[in-house]
DNA sequence: GCCAACGTTGGC
DNA sequence: GCCAACGTTGGC
């Protein structure tokens, strides 16, 4: 089992959608970046887990536990010319971009911030790739020492 | 296949 | 709004 971190507006879906959502499900869609694309198709099992981080806002950090459901199927939004993630370059019958279902499990007990994480740059989160310079994948791998402290931080 | 130009991400 | 970082595109 894999552990995750998905990035998400939240003035485009915040954590507050998803727990608004039919089923607390929502589509992971519009992803448009091929490292992340190959991860989403590939990679996400059933059962995985994720961070739901909050980015480009005000307190950027982990907002709340989501569980893949449903694993990597066709982005349909790529083939809707009215969608803002529409791409010509994909078909029905040959899809470009990819996307999972993911449910909320829960929400953080607060906001676990980019702040709170980043103290532990050093050491117990060393290595890990949202506090790695540069980095700009909006979905990223979290290796299950990572995904254990960033808990006890809570 | 190289690489400059361009576009996007996302913290600040 | 700025800008560092880096992915993508397209001419050659």
């Amino acid at each position: 089992m894999n552990y995750w971190l998905l990035k998400s507006e939240p003035s485009v879906f915040s954590i507050d959608a998803l727990a608004a959502a039919p089923r607390k499900t929502t589509h992971w869609e519009g992803v448009r970046n091929f490292q992340v694309r190959n991860m989403l198709r590939d990679d996400f099992k059933k059962g995985d887990l994720g961070f739901f981080y909050h980015s480009s806002c005000a307190e950027p950090g982990i907002a709340g536990i989501v569980e893949v459901v449903r694993t990597g199927y066709p982005d349909a939004s790529a083939w809707d010319s009215r969608s803002e993630y529409y791409d010509a370059k994909s078909t029905e019958n040959k899809p470009l971009w990819y996307c999972v279902d993911v449910k909320l499990v829960r929400r953080t007990k607060q906001i676990i911030t980019l702040d709170m994480l980043r103290m532990h740059a050093e050491t117990q989160l060393k290595s890990m790739l949202l506090l790695r310079r540069g980095n700009r994948l909006s979905v990223t791998p979290v290796d299950e020492s990572h995904w254990k402290f960033v808990l006890s931080l809570e």
